[in-house]
DNA sequence: ACCGGCCACACAGTC
DNA sequence: AGCTGACATG
DNA sequence: GACTGTGTGGCCCATGTCAGC
């Protein structure tokens, strides 16, 4: 056990970090709280410093039900009086009543057995079985409990109000997936977020129904998860009837509800609900929903509409990868109407060949190792090097305190990162910062960057990848017009093109003297997304290629 | 944005 | 026993 | 060989404990 670095952790830092969540979240959204939640808010300051602390503790963990004898905490002294008042104020409810599935997540095995199966019967062989053998008893809840109790005599208990603390963390960080932990990491150094600027002004929620539209986004993409674990295909379409008649109309739910649809009609795709999947994908505004529409068409044989599809995202297309899409699908349906057949274009990037021993390491790794005679360093870098490099280059841009996009102070990224508005909005201080790095020592620039930046959370930076030295060494080798041209590319969709880097980079001693090698096993061939970065490379002059790798047996 | 989304890869079926 | 996954923890 | 679909594994603090198998 080490001492936490930072002083500032106390014992009950959780009890702590959840008053700032509610002081925050009162101030920013008081009026969109109802009276009740309000008054629950009001029952939780009222109550004693160690019930606070332990009402805390419950709610961040898994229950909804706990066994009080798993309730010990060293910092808050004997557990029973506390939960007396947490019960009496009503912020705690006691169990009278628990279904067989709920008993074995508070129970162990051995004491269901215990109370359950007589010693002289076959014991179920596992706990699933077990669970199912008590159903089958057949027994009331309030008896199966009871009869659990006289082997433990204390409470069952559950913190109520856990769907308004779903709510202030949701209204909090803006989403469902951070938590008080997140304070925590904060709080032990563990992560660091880069100081910005925060606007309270600009709230996420706009009002009460723009947050209970995502929570009724959230409930759905939670109900298609859990149909998908269950098997339950067959439920799909009445989910999809729930998700057609909604509108959303606040911009805090548009991108899930467009995923959801998407996700959902890709699987009545799987289910050959085509007419249902059309639909929901001409609801969506993301990508890949017109390529998708266009596909289905194709295949059900309407290549009218699917050639209307297909014009329809060449005239405007959201992505480099749906435009190849419709170029892709256009021409065979043209064919189907009776038009020419034609020609397609084909790459061909430099390619060398390597004859490598199999080993236990990656094809990737094993291609670097061939590969270190011929260079002074290879690494094997993925997405990892070139996206560092794009943050470091535009960190006080990425940052740049441009109105509505940070809202909390746990944001690796301005909200509007991946959306078509990021360049548009920064237009100015892009051009004005892509001038500096063309006119100034690059190096310079990148090496400060990272060492001004390093350990701040980024979703660009690989701090743990990509060191200083690797850094270094690449803006020393790679041309400056080199990297100006990558980053243009990036810069044009820093969604899109993040990805399909080569795998390796390869140094020399010189500048100059690199390439970016993608490796290529057996079976592996090149990603859509690989062939739009090696075409780059190619008009770009940068030296780039693919590795073909086979194994050499012996 | 961790019961999810994003990568890259492996493999199978089609033309 | 030895491994795994879920969970709680700082 | 190109295209398409599908399914996979890793990655997201790190570490210890416990229950299950
Ligand atoms: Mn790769
Ligand atoms: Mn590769």
């Amino acid at each position: 056990m080490t001492e936490p670095d930072n002083a500032a952790l106390t014992p009950f830092y959780y009890r702590d970090n959840y008053l700032r969540l509610c002081d925050t979240v009162e101030a920013q959204y008081g009026d969109i709280l109802g009276a009740a939640e309000r008054e629950m808010l009001h029952t939780f300051r009222s109550l004693g410093f160690d019930a606070q602390c332990l009402y805390v503790r419950l709610i961040s963990r898994t229950g909804p039900w706990f066994r009080e004898s798993k309730l010990a905490y060293a910092e808050l002294g004997p557990t029973p009086p506390i939960l007396d008042e947490l019960l009496a104020h009503e912020m705690v409810e006691e169990a009278s009543a628990l279904s067989p599935a709920e008993l074995g997540k508070l129970f162990t095995r051995s004491e269901l057995l215990q109370v359950f199966c007589p010693p002289d019967q076959p014991t179920p062989p596992d706990k699933p079985s077990l669970l199912h053998s008590i159903e089958q008893l057949q027994l009331r809840e309030d008896v199966t409990l009871a009869a659990l109790c006289t082997l433990d005599s204390q409470r069952i208990v559950a913190p109520r109000g856990v769907e308004l603390t779903e709510y202030l963390q949701l209204l909090f960080f803006g989403n469902r997936q951070q938590s008080l932990t997140d304070f925590v990491l904060q709080d032990l150094g563990l992560t660091r977020y880069y100081p910005y600027p925060l606007d309270p002004e600009h709230r996420l929620f706009a009002s009460r129904e723009a947050l209970e539209e995502y929570v009724t986004c959230a409930t759905l993409g939670d109900t298609h998860y859990t149909l998908l674990e269950a098997g339950e295909q067959e439920a799909l379409p009445a989910l999809a009837a729930q998700l057609l008649p909604m509108n959303p109309r606040f911009a805090s739910s548009e991108k899930r509800w467009h995923r959801l649809c998407n996700n959902l009609a890709r699987d009545l795709e799987r289910l050959d609900e085509c007419e249902m999947a059309l639909q929901l994908y001409s609801r969506s505004q993301r990508h890949p929903a017109r390529e998708r529409r266009a596909r289905i068409l194709e295949s059900v044989g309407d290549w009218t509409a699917a050639r209307a599809v297909c014009e329809e995202i060449l005239d405007s297309p959201w992505c480099e990868a749906e435009r190849e899409a419709a170029e892709r699908i256009l021409p065979r349906v043209n064919r189907k109407l009776g038009g020419p057949r034609q020609a397609r274009r084909r790459d061909s990037f430099a390619d060398i060949a390597l004859t490598v021993p199999r080993g236990s390491e990656s094809v990737e790794e094993l291609a670097a190792q061939a590969l270190q005679q011929q260079w002074q360093a290879v690494h094997y870098v993925e997405n990892a090097l070139m996206n560092t490099l794009f943050g470091l280059a535009f960190w006080e841009q990425i940052f740049a305190p441009v109105p509505g996009v940070f809202h909390i102070p746990f944001q690796s990224a301005p909200a509007d990162m991946y959306d078509r508005a990021f360049r548009i909005r920064r237009e100015h201080s892009l051009a004005t910062r892509m001038q500096q790095l063309r006119e100034e020592n690059l190096a310079t620039i990148l090496a400060e960057s990272y060492q001004r930046y390093q350990h701040y959370e980024c979703r660009w930076t690989h701090w743990r990848y990509i060191s200083l030295e690797l850094v270094e060494a690449c803006a020393r080798i790679i041309p400056p017009e080199h990297l100006l041209a990558i980053w243009e590319r990036m810069l044009f969709d820093p969604a899109e093109n993040r990805r399909g880097f080569p795998d390796l980079i390869a140094l020399g001693a010189a500048p100059g003297e690199y390439c970016l090698i993608e490796v290529k096993g057996p079976g592996d061939a090149l990603q859509d997304s690989q062939k739009r970065w090696l075409r780059y490379f190619q008009a770009h002059d940068i030296p780039a290629q693919v590795a073909w790798v086979e194994w050499r047996d012996d």
